[in-house]
DNA sequence: GTGAGTGCCGTTTTT
DNA sequence: CGGCACTCAC
């Protein structure tokens, strides 16, 4: 299925669409969609999922339909790619609804990510034709969330706690790192984040029983406490206690827990091979007792290093010795060749329960590899070759390991004037200027919110500088009240200079005008006075002259966002915000059409496409490079490269080049992926700039061709240059340098033509 | 207190 | 290469 931003952010809303007054109510689908909606896109399946949809209507295959009907008890799916997961899921829930009689309120299904979940929610009430669903439907995140709202006070919050998202996390331990008493090892924040993090999906509260191993460790405790220190004065939970905290509830109070699992008979959960540590307890607790049917598949574990652990799946069976398992290895999706090459690749995996997938679909078109010299001549071939083949935009996304690689192919792309999404990258939300707006947004609803305060206190630049910064601090510190009420008393504070406490006494006056909007104004016209009141666009403008418009577009898109959620939803500042903070891909705010989707594999994850490419197949880049080649993280890599391929319903396509900037630097000499080799070469075809497939002794080695950076300032991509026969045209690509400078241009004719630059009659007419 | 300039760092994937 | 923190001059 082909995601757009749009239908993500529309699939999270659609969550929290209006049942959310009544706790543990949630909307499933969209208000829209009910009989007499408007909106055409909130009332109609795309064709690929109608394809599906009204397949499973008329057929489950055997295994499916077990699996669906399968009895009481624990139930393990292994589910292979495209094998009909979801599909599956939604059937057993509407199988437990109408065929057993459970009542929908019981039902909690858990996924990993937003997107997941909003799916599965859209599905689901279109599947049993309820506008209402009084089932949980939601990641992880979203029901420890709602958990904890209800059971704060047996954590020590208030209910309204706020929720710090890893920008809040990092810059709070910068601090914290920099507060530190000389006497402690120094730490880098993240890996102090890390050390936490890891802490904490062992145990929320630990009793320090063993002594540090080391003076890091040590500092590390040190910051553990001073960050939960923190966070408890902020009345903030971190992303991890949304899980941890939780898991801690139903471990250690059990009558907590029982209220849980009385209320939810039947735990679903999706994506079982990425929970964590928390995650597991949290569907342990709640399932043991009664149905826990967890859908997953060993080979599309992708997510270790987030602390999911494969043991969890891959150990079902010993946890649960009842359990049923049953295996769906007929995929729905892809072709055989596809197939036989993903399958040859993670067949190289000897951590797993395994499977092999197969297809009704045999044959298909054959997998295709194109080395290229560099970078810029991959992203070119991938170009070209969409355009060559006459691909809809739509139906071809492109799939690289990092993200630094889309930006060659973002240009090849635009050249051609192919329209493209990028998915992921800079989040929306995690923009300075949204953090900036959110940060005076959150301390209008929370006052003890200091993180915040630090944040904007001077931005825009009022004249709180580092000297009144620090003397407010101590000030708070001293009298044990938050910051904000340091900046309120700080008229008579003479330490702080008169400039400074105009301004502060000026910023409390907004903060507090945020708050007064806020109860008799909606969310956008709050932000939109503040923005006026603060000069917030200006303040932009004037901060960096390159980037300004971008900057600007992208407050502009926050109001929108605001305005949208609104029309959905009348709800206060306060909620507005809590609910912003489990959505971390506010990227996709936009609906950009029918476009090439760039993503990184990890995103792409429960997605698919007619054409797939995957760029960047070098040993170091994918497989990445560890400081340790542990096998471990050596198939994930694979179970990655698995997944990416798994996407592709009708072609892939793989592409290395033997010369790459990597980090500033130019790396030549880069050897093809080993997963190339495991796919198998005679699986492969490999095949020339122009497409065609290669000879069969030129496709045997893989080019390590000594490669003359282009001369850059001789015509680069994207010069304008006018040629004495054919007229004006772009320069796509260049080739080779001095005299044997070879440059593909399409000109405005259409045509388009590899030239050797030295004797073509050409002119640069407009440098890029 | 501000802003420009410099040097250093890491540098994957995401709820 | 790019983002960030630090230094230095106003």
């Amino acid at each position: 299925m082909v995601y757009y931003a749009r239908r993500m952010v529309r699939g999270f809303f659609a969550r929290i669409g209006k049942g959310v007054a009544v706790p543990g109510v949630w909307w499933c689908g969209d208000p829209a969609a009910q009989p007499g909606g408007t909106d055409r896109s909130h009332n109609t399946l795309s064709k690929n999922e109608r394809r599906s949809y009204s397949f499973l209507m008329i057929t489950l295959n055997e295994t499916q339909q077990a699996a669906v009907t399968a009895p009481d008890g624990p139930v393990l799916i292994l589910a292979g790619a495209g094998s009909g997961k979801t599909r599956v899921i939604i059937e057993r829930m509407a199988h437990l609804v109408e065929d057993r009689g459970v009542p929908a309120r019981s039902l909690l299904a858990l996924t990993f990510t937003n997107k997941a979940a909003g799916e599965m929610s859209r599905r689901f009430a279109k599947r049993i034709e309820l506008d209402y669903v009084p089932s949980f439907l939601g990641t992880f995140h979203s029901f420890g969330l709602w958990v904890l709202r209800r059971e704060a006070h047996q954590v020590e919050r208030p209910r309204n706690f706020i929720v710090f998202d890893d920008g809040d996390q990092l810059s709070l331990m910068k601090r914290l790192v920099k507060e530190l008493p000389k006497n402690f090892i120094a730490v880098s924040p993240r890996d102090a984040l890390g050390y936490i993090s890891r802490i904490k999906q062992a145990e929320p509260f630990p009793a320090w029983e063993n002594p540090p191993e080391s003076p890091e460790e040590e500092t590390c405790r040190e910051l553990w406490v001073r960050y939960h220190d923190t966070l408890r004065k902020g009345a903030a939970l971190d992303f991890d206690d949304l899980t941890s905290l939780t898991a801690f509830l139903f471990e250690r109070f059990p009558e907590v827990r029982d209220r849980y699992r009385d209320r939810f008979r039947n735990i679903l959960v999706d994506e079982y091979q990425d929970t964590n540590r928390s995650q597991y307890l949290i569907a342990r607790n709640l399932g043991e007792q009664s149905n826990l049917f967890v859908v997953g598949d060993e080979d599309q574990s992708i997510y270790s290093w987030r602390g999911a652990d494969i043991n969890n799946i891959l150990d079902f069976a010993q946890d649960f010795p009842e359990a049923q398992v049953y295996r769906l290895e007929e995929n729905y999706r892809s072709t055989q060749t596809v197939l036989d090459v993903a399958n040859a690749v993670v067949a190289h995996n000897v951590n797993r329960l395994g499977k092999t997938l197969f297809t009704k679909q045999a044959g298909g078109d054959p997998v295709r590899c194109f080395f290229a010299e560099d970078a810029g001549e991959e992203a070119a071939f991938v170009a070209d070759d969409m355009q060559r083949r006459g691909l809809s935009p739509g139906s071809v996304a492109l799939f690289y390991r990092t993200h630094t690689l889309a930006r060659v192919v973002e240009e090849a792309l635009r050249i051609r004037q192919i329209p493209y999404t990028v998915v992921g990258g800079i989040k929306f939300y995690s923009r300075k200027e949204i953090k900036d707006i959110l940060a005076y947004l959150r301390l209008a609803v929370n006052p003890a919110d200091d993180e915040s305060l630090r944040r904007i206190m001077n931005v825009p630049p009022r004249g709180i500088g580092n000297a009144s910064r620090e003397e407010l601090d101590e000030y708070a510190r001293l009298r044990h009240i938050s910051l904000l009420q340091a900046f309120r008393e700080c008229e008579m504070n003479d330490a702080v200079s008169t400039r400074a406490r105009h301004a502060a006494a000026e910023l409390v006056e907004i903060i507090d005008g945020v708050a007064r909007d806020a109860t008799v104004k909606p969310v956008a016209a709050t932000v939109e006075t503040l923005l006026q009141r603060i000069h917030y666009r200006d303040y932009v403008e004037h901060s960096d002259e390159k980037e300004s418009r971008n900057r600007i577009e992208v407050v502009n898109e926050f109001i929108v966002a605001c305005r949208q959620h609104e029309a959905r939803k009348e709800v206060g500042l306060e909620e507005f915000l809590q609910e912003l903070a489990l959505v971390s891909d506010v990227d996709n705010w936009e609906d950009k059409g029918e476009t090439v989707t760039l993503m990184t594999c990890h995103c792409a994850k429960g997605l698919e496409f007619d054409h797939v490419y995957i760029v960047g197949l070098e040993e170091d880049l994918f497989p990445m490079s560890r400081f340790d080649d542990e096998d471990d993280d050596l198939e994930e890599e694979r179970r990655l490269c698995y997944v990416a391929m798994t996407r592709a319903r009708k072609t892939l396509t793989l592409t290395a080049a033997s010369s790459r900037m990597l980090y500033g630097v130019t790396n030549k000499g880069r050897r093809p992926s080993r997963f190339l080799n495991e796919a198998g070469r005679e699986r492969l075809q490999v095949v020339e700039f122009n497409g065609e497939p290669k000879g069969r002794e030129s496709a045997a080695k893989p080019a390590e061709k000594e490669s003359a950076a282009p001369s850059p300032d001789a015509l680069g991509i994207g010069d304008v240059i006018r040629h004495a026969r054919f007229g004006r045209g772009v320069v796509l690509y260049v080739k080779g340098s001095g005299p044997k400078l070879q440059a593909r241009v399409r000109f405005d004719s259409g045509r388009v033509a590899m030239l050797m630059v030295a004797l073509a009659p050409v002119e640069i007419v407009k440098r890029r």
